[in-house]
DNA sequence: TATAAAAAAGATGTTTTTGTCCGAAATGTG
DNA sequence: CACATTTCGGACAAAAACATCTTTTTTATA
């Protein structure tokens, strides 16, 4: 459903949008093990949203990583996008390039409404609207 | 949302539906360019399916692969469950070990309806019933 | 302005997935 | 029974995904 390195980017956008700030940076080291999310790889997937826009970045002493006002209304799509493109997500379940709307593939019908659904979340719940979720209880 | 084997293994599945039966089989040299899969790649998946049941087989001359009408009454679920196993599509999101519904993670609600909505879709759709999609038009 | 701290960038290594190849086992047919 | 034909099974190769390591660039602050 999603790659790896995507859920990987996921929880840590979400705890940088739970635990920093403008003023309160963190640095990878303070918690990739948090997350659960080898260290190194953390810092190049970090690396990767950073450049795409969904987090905020400063290099040198009281650097680090953290997610801005503007980043935090993003939503989780964007996320999704800057790993590992959009492509993937919309494109026909079978791989056929034809299939569309007008002409459907056999599993067009089948799968459209789950991804359908899938995508509408994605697009529509930010950042900052799953962090009340986590406020009220939702585990990390 | 499927891996690539998994796509080849329905394609060839579905071709099987359509254009054999227990006296008219299919080499792997006969289809794989109509469904455009590698063909000694195709011959791996056939032959874990017909390990696993999903479609029949036999060796020699006169032999081939081809969907018994008992192969023909399968959910589409068992070819996924052949090749990827069903922990892949039932497992969290965000592959946090403790999650379920008494104890969810942050995604699990957001993306719990689309993935019911995939698996129960999966479940209850037999190869049989797709093939009458693609005879009213759906393209494979 | 020198220093140390941090991300950025790029090179390299490992594992998994995808893809290929070849010999062995089975089986219908002359 | 001999033979050709086909799947089966295992070994190998290539590519992609995942992970690590090292060097460079930026920047706060002493």
């Amino acid at each position: 459903m999603l790659t790896t390195s995507t859920k990987y980017a996921i929880k840590a956008v979400l705890f940088l949008a739970l635990h920093s700030d403008e003023n309160d940076k963190l640095m990878v080291k303070d918690f990739f093990e948090a997350i659960n999310v080898p260290k190194e790889y953390l810092a190049k997937i970090l690396q990767e949203l950073s450049k795409k826009g969904v987090v905020s970045s400063s290099r040198g002493p009281k650097g680090g990583f953290y997610l801005s006002s503007k980043n935090k209304k993003l939503p989780l799509i964007s996320i999704v996008e800057a790993i590992e493109g959009r492509h993937r997500l919309q494109s026909c379940v079978l791989s056929i390039n034809e299939c569309d709307n007008d002409n459907p593939c056999v599993l067009h019908d089948l799968v459209g409404n789950a991804k359908t659904i899938f995508l509408k979340n994605f697009e529509e719940t930010t950042v900052e609207r799953l962090i009340e979720s986590i406020k009220e209880g939702k585990v990390l």
